[in-house]
DNA sequence: GCATGATACATAGATATGCAAGGTATCGTG
DNA sequence: CACGATACCTTGCATATCTATGTATCATGC
């Protein structure tokens, strides 16, 4: 019963899953979409933003491994009254990508909407 | 171990990482809700119900896990015409945690799509 | 009665991801 | 020059999913 609908390329596929775990990446990429940022400013975005609340070990990693797939780019800004800080920033590919993740992930989003809707439906009685 | 009201940040905070990471199980346990279904079933009903395509190496161990957490509840079905099957019904703290993660998956969905809101108002061009 | 194929359930190892905790470096202030 | 705050980074652990394979039951043909 494999009839996967109409995926182009194998490489949608691998984010199909990627997209179905975490949604994490995505809204890195997201957030870095209108202008380039810094580590913990990522952090402050995300928690302000979007309500998503995530540590340290978890951003580094991650946009190391942005970087080295090319997806950001990072560049060292000295900061008038402060310390180096590390920017972000999409690259080309960066932006296809998160194009292509956003729907993958609308696509699961909406599947499991179509799921709840049975649920919320019936009551709520909390 | 249900706090319909006030869950502590603690119980809610597991969720919370559970649903930003899978959103399968929550698929699973929603697809369980209006009737029970075993396990061929389910992978089955999650394909053409929400377009989610997931291997049977992936269900049973979720299963299993689920059902040592008391969120279903299994027994065995002698087919007329067929096989054993093993039909999973979700128990009434299943149901509790089934709401519960609608919810939690709902902000987190929220919050992510408000981050792609700047993306697909620029323009499309895949 | 017995071999074969289909259906259905189950397990094992590999991989990836998120998290907590701890460590390093720079800058401003007294 | 010592101290605290900001900012970045790394290591090790726990957990979850996927791929591939194994097992059991039933129906069919001879």
């Amino acid at each position: 019963m494999d009839k996967p609908q109409a995926i182009p390329s194998d490489e949608l596929g691998k984010w199909e899953i990627q997209v179905r775990k975490g949604g994490l990446g995505l809204a890195v990429l997201a957030i870095l979409w209108p202008h380039r940022l810094y580590g913990l400013e990522i952090l402050r975005r995300l928690e302000s933003d979007a309500g998503l609340s995530i540590p340290e070990g978890t951003i580094y990693p991650l946009l190391s491994r942005m970087k080295a797939e090319g997806l950001v780019d990072s560049e060292w800004v000295e900061a008038d009254a402060g310390h180096p800080r590390k920017y972000y920033r999409l690259t080309d590919p960066g932006r296809a990508q998160v194009r292509q993740m956003a729907k993958s992930w609308r696509a699961f989003a909406q599947g499991l909407e179509r799921l709840l809707a049975p649920i919320d439906s019936i009551g709520d009685k909390t």
